[in-house]
DNA sequence: TGGGTAAGTCAGCGATCGTTTACTTAGCTA
DNA sequence: TAGCTAAGTAAACGATCGCTGACTTACCCA
């Protein structure tokens, strides 16, 4: 066997990450103490605030880890086909090893800084399929329906930790053939969906000046 | 002016169930402390302890009234079309007195009594829904295609939630339209929905047909 | 092999949590 | 109008919260 070395700050922070995170997303930010995570890891709580300051910095740095993964997962997929398989992989693949992260995007901490990492990567990602169906990322109707796909996808993740049932236990495979229907319907490259709106959506767009994603 | 007693039991109550649903669903029911609610009401806080034996008591309360008024709304609304319509303006409909009350069902109290209520209300949602789809409401594929309706709204909620611009300021015609499409694509009377897609889904439906949850 | 330092432990701080108890007071009725 | 009861108040309980500082110990290198 390998011998691991008893005392290791690097693999020790990461037990404290890995237990964070299925804690935050599992039972959110304020109903998850520090102690709780620190006997999740093994670890002793007094670690938490050495290398992570705080309660918050540590649930600051579970949210970049989960954001890291998720760009790095959007950076790959560029076309609407594959950012369609790769929703329904997100949000029905096997999360037998942890709780689904994108669950943590929407927990708040009411920490400022946790919140608008949370914010600028919803846009994000939100921007990234309105591309990916063919249209500029600041038309305000297009970027709408994305976030509809996206709410979609997230409002799935709750559901489905929520236990309700089939939806919980569906296949990603049944998903996947849902969430193209829903795509096809939300994001069609063709505009035939011209059904029944009539207001403006102008002053809307203006005000999404946020910072913008970096690799 | 009307002269209001300077007591009266139920008035308060209501003071501090109103104050609670507030915070309970825009902050969570962890993050939320009996004080705060009872500062928000005006009101002692011993009386929450007094009228709601606890303040898990006082969120069972909360969401009573929220099922309530939603199965009196759901009651109301039986074909796809107004259900469609139902949809929009819980989502999109003005909320400028309470936080979008659809909140308090996705907020999670650790009580197991709560969590069935949760629980027992989202399934009837669905089946709702797959009726008014003119369905079975035990028809699992269409139960689930009914539930993804259901987390759409309810994602669609808690980006707004989160202030996600465009979705957050989208007026309730726009939101109206999408959600038109959405349900069309997604409950579609017509089985017509096996068209735009190459991958297969025939052997996904074949595995999910045992029997399901009762009513 | 001994010493320096990083890694980890331990006990306890002050604050806040939900809840209870003893008390005061307003309002109806006899 | 006297008095009883329900409505509301004030204070504090024990438990737990996030966090800290002093301490011990394992590991690496000279």
């Amino acid at each position: 066997m390998t011998n691991p070395r008893r005392r290791d700050a690097a693999a020790t922070r990461q037990l404290l990450l890995d237990a964070a995170r299925r804690r935050f997303a599992e039972d959110g930010y304020s109903a998850t103490s520090v102690r709780d995570i620190a006997t999740d890891a093994g670890v002793n709580v007094a670690l938490i605030s050495r290398y992570f300051t705080s309660k918050e910095g540590l649930f600051r740095a579970c949210l970049r880890g989960t954001v890291d993964d998720l760009k790095q997962s959007v950076f790959e997929n560029t076309t609407l086909e594959s950012a369609t398989g790769l929703i329904a992989e997100k949000v029905g693949g096997p999360h037998t090893e942890q709780p689904n992260q994108l669950l943590l995007l929407l927990r708040s901490s009411g920490d400022e800084a946790a919140e608008q990492i949370r914010l600028d990567t919803l846009g994000s990602l939100g921007r990234r399929l309105a591309v990916a169906a063919g249209g500029e990322p600041d038309d305000p109707e297009l970027l709408l329906r994305a976030q509809l796909v996206l709410a979609a996808a997230l409002g799935t993740v709750i559901l489905r930790a929520a236990r309700l049932q089939p939806l919980a236990t569906a296949g990603q495979d049944e998903l996947t053939g849902c969430f193209q229907n829903l795509v096809a319907a939300l994001l069609a490259p063709a505009p035939e969906r011209t059904a029944a709106e009539g207001t403006a959506t102008e002053e809307a767009a203006a005000e999404n000046a946020g910072p913008e994603e970096q690799a």
